[in-house]
RNA sequence: UGCGGGGUGGUGGAGUCUGGUACCACGUUGGGCUCAUAACCCAAAGGCCGCGGGUUCAAAUCCCGCCCCCGCAACCA
């Protein structure tokens, strides 16, 4: 049997799993029960990235030792893939001691071959980044976060990244497939041609990582130790038995990953394969961002959405079908919460959940509870064939789709052949010939073609919605379940007759849609006032109250100010350059308000202003104080504090 | 300003690489049916495919210019 070893990204144990880990991990357990259906031998690694500076901080901050941190929140993981019902075949943590080795391993290997040298680091370090910062801002910070990074001075380990350059540019010319989708194939390519630096591969800042052999004091960089992961996850150095199924499974057929992280994945991590003298993956897929209502979803905006709640009203059918039929593989998609509730209700509980509860009451009624089948002679209508060409082609188009990950197009397909079930009864009226005993062969033909029809769309849901397709297969009364299914032998004409169905209720309710918004707020926001972010369950303490003193109140000095003049600042958008009277002087100020404000609105404007902050230079102009303004809505647009009394320049706020 | 992604009937999206019928879902309006989860089926209305130019027998699709939106980055003390 031909095998298909598949991986998502290990996710960084910084965070609480949120949706975008939960779509990568849906799609791979969706890509690996479709494989199987063809006929693969498959395997599906995921798991955990525990090491780096990041998470020591965090556990730090949580008052407890990284083991027992990263130990916390792998578990969260687990936890979630399998109340989704993810199944992978193993999950790798890298904090495993034969991972450790493995890594070691490869270093070997790469050092031996003459790709590794020692060189100094001397410059910034950006921590919640773990790079180096190399070109920094014009103001000094991290160009990836923009926040301040530390000068640091290290020795560090090399890898000759640079050496790959060619050799890496020959192989995406030579296989077109192996980074997808094609705008991201181009984005890899210009960024290899721009030329590559070699790569730092150690640190001696922090001790929560692998050792190097031979290095004290250097742990290996996260993503050396990260991407080996997924060599180690099937058995890469552990000898005998193991090495042999790495043997088998290697080279990896796909590496699912999102699109942040495509560079590590088609340039870093095919070098170090090429260091090493291992073959290269097959393909590196991207895939797209979900927003949240038109938005980014990030921590700072507070959107971040999670599969919990989603799940327990909705199951994780109704999750997964949303994410796989809502996104088109490898762009960004739009996540709200009335769209999944229309797309549940519509497609689920309309089309597909109707339609079983239909033609099993009929079948139940009718011939209680036997599914009929079509007497020998009986005539067929171009209506029974038009319905079987349908289901023909679905299985044909479904196909065609899934093999690219098109899962939404897929979908669409078998929605097509439900959407022909459903037109097929209302046409043939089967509840009319019920009435009518002369005619019960025809009575028998329609509802075995709707049955048949119905097998096959079931058949074909399972990669996507497993659950639901099991329960309705054995509604139906059919033997095992869709997984046994062989999509290359499904066709037309297999459904057995004669089988008793068994009890059925529906599987897709219809849904309220206001009543389960609201359930699902309520949901989301007792899940938000727990413990946030990194914070395994109850290893945070309870947020100490911020309470300040009057006396670190009184520190700050605020005073009403008149603005004399306004004038944008050259080259930036949400600057503006004040000059401000504040009584005794007239400071000059810049504040990030032109997008909110115009000049001509705010000269002769009372403001309040902060008079005894540092002075700072900003875009080059230097800034003597700070403007106060309330920051609205999610975009925080500024609105200037102002008094409904005339108040005169220079007074104190207090 | 730099990089990336977009602008397609009321809404959300395909289609753009590989020119030639603008497709899907939701929504709206009218009708049908009663087996079913107020579900299902039929019909209709609704688009100068951001704007301007070009190539072509033919452009949503290719080329040039412009406008607008979103993300990231740079200024937001």
């Amino acid at each position: 049997m031909p095998k298909f070893y598949l991986t998502t990204p290990i996710y960084y144990v910084n965070a609480r799993p949120h949706l975008g880990h939960t779509y990568t991990t849906v799609v791979a357990d969706t890509i690996a029960r479709y494989q199987r259906m063809c006929g693969f031998d498959v395997f599906f690694l995921t798991g955990t990235d525990e090491h780096g500076e990041t998470v020591a901080r965090s556990a730090r901050k949580a008052g407890v030792e990284p083991k027992a941190f990263v130990d916390e929140v792998a578990a969260q993981y687990q936890r979630l893939w399998k109340t989704l019902g993810l199944e992978y075949d193993r999950f790798i943590r890298t904090s495993e001691p034969g991972h450790a080795a493995a890594v070691k391993k490869i270093f070997q290997v790469v050092k031996r071959a003459g790709y590794i040298y020692k060189g100094k680091y001397e410059g910034l370090y950006c921590i919640p980044c773990e790079l180096y910062v190399t070109d920094p801002t014009p103001e000094g910070n991290c160009p990836t976060c923009g926040r301040a990074p530390e000068r640091v001075q290290e020795e560090n380990l090399f890898f000759r990244l640079s050496a790959f350059q060619e050799r890496l540019l020959e192989h995406y010319e030579k296989h077109p497939e192996f980074i997808q989708p094609v705008t991201r194939r181009n984005e890899v390519i210009s960024f290899v041609r721009s030329g590559l630096r070699d790569l730092s591969i150690s640190r001696t800042r922090f001790g929560w990582g692998i050792p190097v052999p031979d290095e004290e004091g250097h742990v290996f960089y996260v993503w050396f130790d990260a991407l080996t992961n997924y060599l180690t996850g099937i058995g890469y150095g552990a000898g005998g038995a193991k090495q042999r199924e790495f043997s088998r499974l290697w080279p990896a057929d796909l590496h699912l990953v999102g699109k942040e992280i495509i560079r590590q994945h088609a340039v870093y991590w095919p070098a170090f394969l090429l260091a090493a003298r291992l073959p290269l993956p097959r393909s590196v897929w991207a895939h797209g961002h979900w927003m949240f209502e038109q938005e980014k979803m990030s921590k700072s905006r507070g959107n971040i959405v999670r599969a919990e709640p989603v799940h327990r009203v909705l199951g994780s059918d109704g999750l997964r079908y949303f994410l796989l039929r809502e996104m088109v593989f490898g762009q960004d998609g739009n996540f709200s919460y009335a769209a999944l509730l229309t797309r549940y209700n519509s497609d689920l509980a309309n089309d597909y959940g109707n339609l079983a509860s239909r033609l099993l009451t009929m079948v139940e009624r009718y011939f209680k509870g036997e599914i009929p089948y079509p007497s020998a002679g009986a005539d067929r209508t171009a209506e029974d064939k038009e319905v079987e060409a349908v289901a023909e082609k679905s299985i044909t188009r479904f196909q065609q789709c899934f093999d690219r990950y098109d899962f939404s197009r897929g979908l669409e397909a078998v929605w097509s052949l439900i959407a022909a079930l459903n037109k097929y009864l209302v046409e043939t009226e089967p509840w009319e010939l019920a009435e009518d005993e002369t005619r019960r062969a025809r009575l028998a033909t329609i509802l075995w073609t709707a049955a048949e029809g119905l097998r096959i769309a079931t058949a074909l849901l399972y990669p996507a919605m497993p659950t639901a397709s099991e329960r309705i297969w054995s509604q139906m009364g059919l033997e095992g379940d869709p997984s046994q299914v062989k999509l290359d032998e499904l066709s037309w004409g297999q459904l057995p007759t004669g089988t008793r169905i068994g009890p059925f209720e529906s599987v897709f309710p219809r849904l309220d849609k206001e009543a389960v918004l609201r359930q699902l707020r309520e949901l989301e926001e007792k899940l938000t006032a727990g413990p946030t972010g990194a914070a395994p369950g109850g290893a945070v303490a309870a947020d100490e109250q911020n309470w300040i003193t009057i006396d670190d109140f009184a520190k700050v000095e605020m005073r009403v100010g008149e603005v004399r003049s306004a004038d944008r600042v050259a080259g930036a958008q949400r600057l503006l350059k004040m000059m401000v009277d504040i009584g005794d002087e007239v400071r000059q100020i810049v504040a990030g308000i032109a997008e909110a404000y115009s000049p001509e609105q705010l000269v002769g404007r009372k403001v309040v202003i902060v008079t005894n902050l540092q002075p700072r230079r900003i875009r080059g102009v230097e800034s003597n104080g700070m403007i106060v303004a309330a920051a609205v809505g999610e975009q925080g647009r500024p609105v200037l504090a102002t008094f409904s009394e005339d108040v005169p320049v220079g007074a104190r706020l207090k």
